[in-house]
DNA sequence: ACCAACAACTTGTATATACAACCAAATTGG
DNA sequence: CCAATTTGGTTGTATATACAAGTTGTTGGT
């Protein structure tokens, strides 16, 4: 068997799919049907619909049938990866200061964000990352005492937090924001801006099972620093493997 | 059948997985000892393990088993949307406005990215993306004249460039970069910002099968716009479907 | 005309079986 | 002692079967 009888449906429909004789959301051949066009069992064609249907290829209802998915995501995705992953992939030098390192009490929109009550106790911490001894990004990170208990008790000089917290509590999501702002004078400061210029700041919210863990502020200057990506749209063309 | 039981079995082992009683690369029970474990018929065990697989939790070997993968991805992703899909599903009124669309001699820059030759005509369009009304995003493109030939003949009043380009080459990849920057007079002309502030620039150079096909400058004001999203890492816990 | 029951078809779950392909370690032969 | 072979375990593919669960259209009865 040189290429799986599964596989060669799955090819049949792609190319149908690819060249319109289907279109977007009409109805393909049922499981028997399929099954008797290729004489095979319906387990078989079953297999095919269903790996289709989980690249999000297809679409199925239980006592309908299955149907060609819109192929247009519209959307495509960009990867945030680690400052420190980031910098030393680029073959750079990565280093980091910790400025601070407290509890201090909760502000209102951090208590909302983590779950907390307004000026309960928040651990806090402030670090400068740097890139070749250039601070590169700034991250101001308020931590749940409730989920990480020993986090003011860490070297972060040794761990980055982002480490520290993936190592303690499995991070199940993340939610990012990123927007330009105009950096404050605190800010500026520790960056080491001579002249305040456009800054990208990268807002992220990291949850475990419990609840959410932190939120972080990553602030850093928009001439030395960008978000990049390259990605591949979800609907994948059969000759894909080139 | 409350819940079947391939997914008793799922849930079984990602719990096993998750307090770390069966680590990272480690075996897993082999399809024929967890159908004895749990009464069922192999092809049942069988599917658990293939469903945990595709979803990224293990690997599996043909001939030596099955293994914990890394969970560590470390990165996550953001998702970015089509600016017209964005503004509709916050329930506000999108339009745009066409301020040029011509075929210009190729700057440098773009006939790098395009793969064409400097000077070379290309085709330039300008378009206003508006919320309410409001300038929210400036869009300046540069498109191949090889791959789509009739860019400017078309009417994006009616359509967007993006839709356009979807619909005539299917785009099978895209590479984006986020920075902050300062707006040039122009954009700010045509954003209609009273005083020049940190906008965020999107970068977005799309592919399709025969090449690069279009280079985008997406220039939205940071008071106004901001990317935003919200994706799960690699790990889906099993709480996710809530 | 309306509604209930039914029939036909769909996908979803589960089983038992068979053989193929592959790997690793044990066994065997030189 | 080394190398080839065998053996047992593992995943991969495929089939035939059975029943559950859901949808839709038809058929009958009132």
């Amino acid at each position: 068997m040189a290429v799986a009888k599964f596989a060669e449906i799955k090819e049949y429909m792609l190319s149908q799919i690819e060249i319109a004789a289907w279109p977007e959301h009409s109805r393909v051949p049922s499981e028997n049907e399929l099954a008797e066009q290729f004489s095979v069992s319906r387990m078989t064609a079953r297999r095919a619909l269903q790996e289709l249907t989980e690249q999000g290829i297809l679409y199925r209802t239980q006592g309908v049938g299955s149907f060609v998915a819109a192929l247009k995501s519209q959307s495509s995705l960009l990867e945030i990866r680690n400052i420190a992953d980031e910098i030393n992939s680029r073959g750079h030098a990565y280093s980091a200061r910790l400025l601070q390192l407290t509890e201090l009490p909760c502000p209102t929109i951090i208590a909302a964000a983590l779950g907390l009550k307004r000026n309960e106790p928040v651990y806090f911490s402030l670090i400068v990352h740097l890139e070749n001894n250039q601070p590169l990004q700034l991250e101001a990170r308020y931590v749940s005492p409730k989920l990480v208990p020993d986090y003011v008790k860490q070297d972060f000089n040794q761990q980055t937090p982002h480490q520290y917290l993936s190592f303690i509590a499995p991070l199940t999501e993340a939610e990012h924001t990123v927007e330009a702002i105009w950096p404050d004078d605190f800010t500026c400061k520790h960056l080491i801006l001579k002249k305040a210029e456009p800054c990208l700041r990268l807002t992220r919210r990291t949850f475990s099972r419990e609840g959410a863990v932190s939120l972080a502020y990553l602030t850093s200057p928009g001439s030395r620093y960008r978000l990049g990506g390259h990605l591949n749209f979800s609907l994948p063309s059969s000759r894909e493997t080139i």
